[in-house]
RNA sequence: GUGGCUAUAGCUCAGUUGGUUAGAGCAUCGGUUUGUGGUACCGAGGGUCGCGGGUUCGAGUCCCGUUAGCCACCCCA
């Protein structure tokens, strides 16, 4: 016999699990849609070298790579940003400028597991390509926003920063060469003390000064309005950063314009980000009650990514939700619901004599757009009413002989136990409206 | 990838200094109740103790390896 099991990170997905990650999805795809973001898709596996040093010799580590059956270098996409800037530049002509997609699809990174951190997991991806409109960016950061609230969430931040205030900041200490390095001390702020990444720095041949600079900037928080002025005494008139500072403080001025609520948007400067594409804002958002989860729904602008695929200037700005780590934080939460099913009403099967009478009510119920189970077998009705209960059924439609001679039905409400009984004489849509009505009636209790 | 912790029935866990047929609660199935689910009682099924080696007269219990999960680093979704 062989051992039924899965490869390290890569995971089954049970009804429950399935469901609640198929609700999110349903969610993303709407507020996509309602910013005119068109679906599109792609192959799970691109030739090795449109993949590779895109994002960061780290991530070139954790591809997935092989040879296919043909002898090709293959590799298996590790985010949808990179083979949507494939995919932009090989049919921009068919496309027209710009043009927003959304995408939703499993990405595989080779790296060491952990809560919330899947060798295989979904992404949600929104990208605009072929403009550089600050439009693009806030429209960015209020997908983010509408996507996480219509979720559900209530709690949480979208952390922005822009990599220009990081270059110019580095330009003008004369540390632009080792901005990697430094990016990288400056991201232990928090976990490690002020003073031992100081040392870190001092290590790195950072001066004094200089390191004190930018331990002020990294450690910033507050009011973006605050912060933004702070970061803009830091930036001087380095020209790079100022333009990173303007970019930001209008996408935070335009954001609450445009609704969304003070506290749900922070400016903060120690947002890297590790992929090297990144050329303008970037974002991180976090679960407030779990932000030792990492970052649930992170992006930016790229303007010079789909530049290695075309000659064509196709500037890029997007982000994507981690469905399956957000999903992981909400279950820690307890906020995923445990519905193991995907109906609505559940038929219970009484009396072996009269399954014509039930498909035929089952089929006028669905006609009437709800979904029901008919149960296989006809066992006791109160083992039928308890799995229905176990999995979730909102209710159960009993009818036995006594229901049909008298032209009756028992609808019942399994999360109160209540029944209520339908008189329907024999007529299937008279049935089918009542059920409909006592289901609405039912969700609303 | 590096380091640490964990691994016993579907789930949560017991399992005494290694010693005869590995236990409990919950869950599942059946019965009390051939027309009604979260209560009660009775009963049943289900484990080669993650897997593979080793030490020993004897290993769930000690050692090594391996696989998986979790935590930290790293990085990020």
């Amino acid at each position: 016999m062989i051992e039924p099991r899965t490869l390290k990170g890569f995971r089954d997905h049970l009804p429950a699990q399935a469901l609640a990650r198929e609700r999110v999805l349903e969610i993303a795809r709407r507020v996509y849609r309602s910013y005119g973001f068109a679906p599109i898709d792609t192959p799970a596996l691109e030739y090795l070298e449109i993949l590779t040093g895109k994002g960061s010799d780290e991530t070139d580590k954790q591809l997935y790579r092989f040879q296919d059956h043909g002898g090709r270098d293959v590799g298996l996409r590790f985010d949808l940003t990179v083979p949507f800037a494939r995919f932009a530049a090989q049919h921009v002509h068919e496309l027209g400028l710009p043009f927003k997609r959304y995408h939703m699809a499993a990405v595989w990174r080779g790296e060491n597991t952990q809560r919330g951190r899947y060798r295989e997991f979904m992404q949600c991806d929104f990208d605009t390509i072929g403009t550089a409109s600050p439009v693009a960016d806030l429209e960015m950061v209020l997908v983010v926003h509408d996507l996480l609230a219509a979720i559900g969430i209530e709690r949480f931040t979208i952390r922005l920063n822009d990599r220009r205030v990081l270059a110019g900041i580095l330009g003008r200490l004369g540390l632009a060469d080792q901005s990697m390095s430094v990016l990288r001390s400056l991201d232990k702020l928090g976990k490690a003390t002020p003073e031992a990444v100081a040392a870190e720095l001092a290590a790195h041949g950072v001066a004094a000064e200089a390191a004190a600079a930018l331990l002020e900037m990294a450690s910033l928080a507050g009011p973006p309005v605050d912060v933004l002025a702070r970061l803009s005494a830091l930036v001087g008139d380095e020209e790079q950063g100022r333009a990173g500072v303007a970019a930001l403080a209008v996408i935070v001025a335009r954001a609450r314009e445009a609704g969304v609520p003070d506290g749900r948007v922070a400016i903060d400067p120690s947002i890297a980000r590790g992929l090297d594409y990144y050329t303008g804002i970037v974002l991180e958002s976090f679960l407030d009650d779990l932000p030792a989860l990492g970052s649930i729904c992170s992006g930016g602008r790229y303007d010079n990514l789909a530049g290695l695929y075309t000659k064509q200037h196709l500037p890029g700005v997007g982000a994507s939700l981690g469905i399956d780590r957000l999903l992981a934080g909400l279950e820690e939460l307890g906020r995923v619901a445990t519905v193991e099913t995907p109906a609505e009403v559940f038929l219970v099967h009484f009396d072996e004599r009269h399954i014509a009478d039930y498909l035929r009510i089952a089929t006028a119920i669905r006609a009437a757009g709800m979904a029901v189970e008919f149960f296989p077998e006809a066992k006791k009705v109160g083992q039928q009413l308890k799995l229905a209960a176990k999995r979730g059924f909102p209710a159960a439609l009993v009818i036995g002989s006594d229901e049909f001679a008298a032209g009756t039905a028992q609808f019942k409400n399994l999360s109160t136990q209540q029944s209520v009984t339908i008189d329907w004489h024999g007529d299937l849509h008279v049935l089918a409206d009542a059920v409909h009505s006592q289901l609405e009636a039912a969700k609303h209790t």
